[in-house]
DNA sequence: TAGATATTTAGATAATTATCTAAATATCTA
DNA sequence: TAGATATTTAGATAATTATCTAAATATCTA
């Protein structure tokens, strides 16, 4: 979880998933979104997988990413454990 | 909300917001739990406080710390919309 | 008021990280 | 196979951050 709250704290990553919300897209369609070089985007994406946020999967040239959705609904359930367990918030 | 995304991020944070989910506690009571000086422990209340996630009052010579309802709840909910917001997750 | 206790601020340091350019690797096509 | 395209890896650099010690500030009590 450590991972994947650490990629989640960069602006630029969070809109990397945002944009794969819609589907797959390879790194350089992903690229195109920011001002950024593209050893930079590598370097986010690299991230993104090491939290398994997300997987890739070459077609051709180009290297596909997609959301990996467990990964994605284990964080949404422990931050809302995370942030619920506060039993102040329930009266 | 970026700044909660990285008041999050880091480990000794989440323990310190996971014990002043049973109550308020002072900068020194939180400290015994962890193996840092003082000042570190300063630090990461300082963060925690810049994100709005906790709020302080001095009581005597102790300042206590507590978790700011409000905000807690408006991460979950930031959260919750953005790992849900995924429309391969819901077929 | 003097001394004790609790906490923060100041300033330094080591580790981490986001970024870059250059080079390497993988694949496609003429 | 040569050259083009897509991406990653290697290595450097600047910025950020977690940590520390020493000093400052706030409060209490004898």
């Amino acid at each position: 979880m450590q991972a994947v709250l650490e990629a989640i704290s960069d602006p630029t990553r969070r809109k990397i998933l945002d944009l794969l919300k819609c589907g797959e897209k390879s790194a350089g369609e992903l690229g195109d979104h920011f001002n950024i070089s593209g050893p930079s985007m590598s370097h986010h994406l690299s991230k993104l997988k090491a939290a398994e946020l997300v997987v890739s999967n070459r077609q051709g040239q180009s290297i596909y990413y997609a959301i990996n959705t467990s990964v994605f609904e284990d964080a949404a359930r422990f931050l809302f454990t995370f942030f619920q367990g506060n039993e102040e918030s329930r009266p």
